[in-house]
DNA sequence: CTTGGCACTCCAGTCGTGCGAGTGCCAAGT
DNA sequence: ACTTGGCACTCGCACGACTGGAGTGCCAAG
């Protein structure tokens, strides 16, 4: 029971300096929170945490705050992911309800979780590599250079303009359409990829060259990482909760965020069903050490197409942002599973 | 000649401003830049310049600062755009050149545009208005659903679903990509949206409805605003430069720049060959009334397609800005001629 | 019209000082 | 074995006074 109540201490203490933003004390923290024991008490087990490094404080007799493993410990053990209220349920189906354009999808859902977690929300582009091909459209431009349209089942659309070694024509561009739909529509583009391989070897001689460059480009444009890797990054005012001394805390951040490579590691390493929670410095970003990132995989029915989360500071609202992502997960999952 | 030397004085003055970020005293003046007068003489011309409103000072007994004026005065008469270097644009060419792909044009001038004036880029895609059809595919989702995809000569490429009234067959489907892309193909999409409205009159009675539906929704995605409201901003960690207290002029600012539709006025309103700048409260943002904007149209042959510029504090490297937004529209626009 | 001189202003940084929040420890109480 | 009130102690921080310096405006002389 003793243990509990440290525990209590603990909750109490993040929450406190959550909404505070200040170091809190004994004192306080026994009249905001009803524990039924007195400063004195509060502050024995305010030593025991200190010495099991969940708090700290930042110089002597000022309050304590949490030290990422403080964050860490109430994440796992003293949080529960909170339902939205049907209220906001509602205003997220509402918010999303309207898009009917992928692009839509995606932007909607990042203003959408800036706007409820008042963080910097990050939203990940469905993934290729589960996708199905939907159709492969090519496009004449001049006479040697077309463009091909790769379109996802996801609502992707990839494109490409290739130089090809032959004058085209609309015959050869036929046929060429013809055959690169045969093999690849319908297809898991990893299945599409190995189809399109074999085809110049099943065409006439003098428009295998053509047949290669061709295949090639699609299949560079399937297997592109550079799709996979579109990001959206909204909500960045609200870095401003930061505090102050832009320079050496928001401007790393910024930049870390302007950085999509980066990002993409960030949300890579999320699995699809939990809310996963990086705290401090134990993500693999160096500039971000500052911060949290709460994220989750989403996407259609049973396996993860591609990921979402907010970036924030440590200290920040773990419950809360936790229950957000999950929402609009599960809402944008649903909203990609119909169309 | 008096006047010669008061505009040598608002030259100084802004430029020892603006390297600073410090206002700037009569004596440092004649230190730095070789006016070959003394400070008290200076101090006569800096009065009078403050009679005119082109300078001010914070407090009494402090340097001068620029006011919004004079640096209107500025650029407008004791600037002129410096070429950029051989070096320069070596390096401008080789960083867009790699791009094979709109976006990729788009992202990389971000990026450019950002580099090298460290300020925040803005650059919004081609506008469709002025460009033409290359291409509609549609292709079946399923029974009651296709998907539209429009293929422009800018490289755009615009995506609708339609729900169809009736069902679906390869025939029907094949029949309305013909007549479709026999209307509009080659047009620009203003021409094009009318010669589509007549088709629907064309066709037997039992599929009107249907093309009437699809008609409307190619026409929609090519009048769509959406598209042309599409801009990418980068370099939003420069805006440290601005100093601290982040909360009352950063954030504003990062605010603004989350508005879409918002910057695309800012962009709107510039002339396809020459420099725009809009200084401080100039601006139709009153959330941008403590920055400037240096902004160009640019594209492809003659007309402007779209618009690109920097968002920078007022105290900004005006010719410098100038001179690489001019340099980077230009390069794009020669990009996008050739794809 | 320029220039040196001079009195004046006012910001910014420094140094003390006192207050208050918060702590740790101890002895007494339950 | 915990809890609790008391108490001395520690610092950070806000506040105020002070001062140095940069900069100005004005004036009278060149």
């Amino acid at each position: 029971m003793i243990e509990d109540r440290k525990l209590a201490v603990l909750r109490a203490i993040v929450e406190d300096y959550v909404a505070t933003q200040e170091p809190v004390g004994s004192k306080t923290l026994v009249e905001r929170h009803r524990l039924g024991v007195s400063p004195a008490t509060v502050r024995n087990d305010m030593a025991a945490l200190e010495d099991e490094g969940l708090i700290a404080q930042p110089h002597t007799s000022a309050g304590r705050i949490p030290t990422d493993k403080g964050y860490r410990f109430f994440v796992d053990r003293l949080t529960t992911v909170k339902a939205m209220s049907a209220a906001e349920k509602r205003a997220i189906a509402g918010f999303l309800e309207g898009a009917h354009d992928l692009d839509d999808v995606v932007q909607r859902s990042v203003r959408l979780l800036a706007q409820l977690t008042q963080q910097v929300a990050i939203v990940q582009y469905p993934t290729l590599a589960k996708s199905t091909v939907r159709h492969v459209e090519l496009v004449a431009l001049s006479t040697h250079r077309l463009l091909a349209v790769l379109i996802l089942s996801t609502g992707r659309v990839e494109q490409r303009v290739i130089e090809v070694p032959v004058e085209l024509t609309d015959d050869l561009l036929g046929d060429l359409r013809l055959r690169v739909n045969a093999a690849a529509a319908g297809e898991r583009i990893s299945e599409a990829a190995t189809a399109l391989g074999a085809l110049p070897e099943q065409v006439g001689h003098d428009v295998t060259p053509t047949f290669t460059v061709v295949v090639a480009a699609v299949v560079e444009a399937m297997s592109n990482h550079r799709s996979d890797e579109r990001v959206v990054v909204g909500g960045t005012a609200n870095l401003a909760r930061f505090g102050d001394n832009f320079d050496q805390t928001v401007k790393p951040i910024l930049e870390a965020l302007e950085e999509h490579v980066v990002l993409l590691k960030l949300l890579g390493e999320t699995s699809s069903d939990l809310v996963t929670v990086r705290i401090g410095a134990e993500g693999p970003i160096d500039q971000l050490s500052a911060t949290s990132v709460v994220a989750t995989g989403y996407g259609a029915s049973d396996d993860a197409l591609s990921a979402l989360g907010v970036v924030g500071p440590t200290r920040m609202d773990y419950p809360g942002s936790m229950a957000a992502v999950r929402a609009v997960a599960r809402y944008v999952s649903t909203i990609l599973d119909e169309s």
